[in-house]
DNA sequence: TATCAGTTTAGAACGATTCTAATGTATTGA
DNA sequence: TCAATACATTAGAATCGTTCTAAACTGATA
């Protein structure tokens, strides 16, 4: 896509085949949550398998940029997230599923900030149970 | 400490040497979060060596008898918490410290959770800047 | 106090991620 | 246009936190 070159270059990333392909699928104008893995899948689903190397780098290079948000929710693999406006998630550990909380939430209650330190953001992350 | 073994008794788990030693320090009556490799590292300056292996059993015997909590902070490592009452942190990503926040919060504005789907806890995460 | 189920341990294995170093490719500027 | 070069991709090795394995050990019990 003439675009998605276009993009890549005004972010200062070499628009090469690969990251071509990975920013068509993640920025195709629907949010995702994804983790190198399930990335990976998706590529070999659409025939366009890239190693696992080059989705880590870049993952890595589009977040560095930031066109995709870190996501710290379990401990056992890393998400990224297309969304990279400030909100929210439900996760169920059951399913291994985020979904986006885009309506806004307000935090009340919270103390200050111990000495020195600065509140940079606040993460509500909603465990659904079933 | 004959009370620890009793604590340990009650709670269905043998006392072993290596777990009073461990349930010495975690529940000395000051709340903690540790990972098994600050609780290594406490345990030798403490000159009481206990391996690896034990370390992760231990945590994770304590954990299901719901004498620990396990938090999802970061992806590079598992947060156990000796406070296993709901609460919320602040986290220090330059630290890769945690701070306990007793006090009462309230979350307003939270979207319905997704058909069929409960909501079981929430947790709030305020990260620090410095 | 002998028995045995439960525990500890060193070291191997594992799984997600990063690194290495060889090969390939987009960009540049003559 | 194309050679030079800086940047990207890749397979496979390495790394790191964690779990597994299987042998040795120990607390509980009778």
């Amino acid at each position: 896509m003439k675009d998605i070159k276009h993009f890549l270059r005004q972010n200062s990333l070499r628009p090469t085949k690969q990251r071509v392909i990975i920013a068509n699928y993640l920025f195709d104008g629907v949010n995702k949550h994804v983790t190198a893995e399930t990335l990976s899948i998706k590529l070999l689903k659409k025939k366009a398998a890239i190693s696992l190397a080059t989705i880590y780098n870049t993952l890595h290079d589009f977040y560095e940029k930031g066109l995709l948000k870190k996501l710290m929710i379990n401990s056992e693999r890393i998400y990224f997230d297309t969304n990279t406006e400030h909100h929210h998630h439900f996760y169920s550990k059951k399913d291994q599923k985020l979904i986006d909380i885009n309506v806004d939430m307000k935090v009340s209650g919270l103390p200050k900030p111990p000495k020195n330190k600065k509140i940079n953001k606040i993460e509500v992350l909603v465990h659904l149970d079933n």
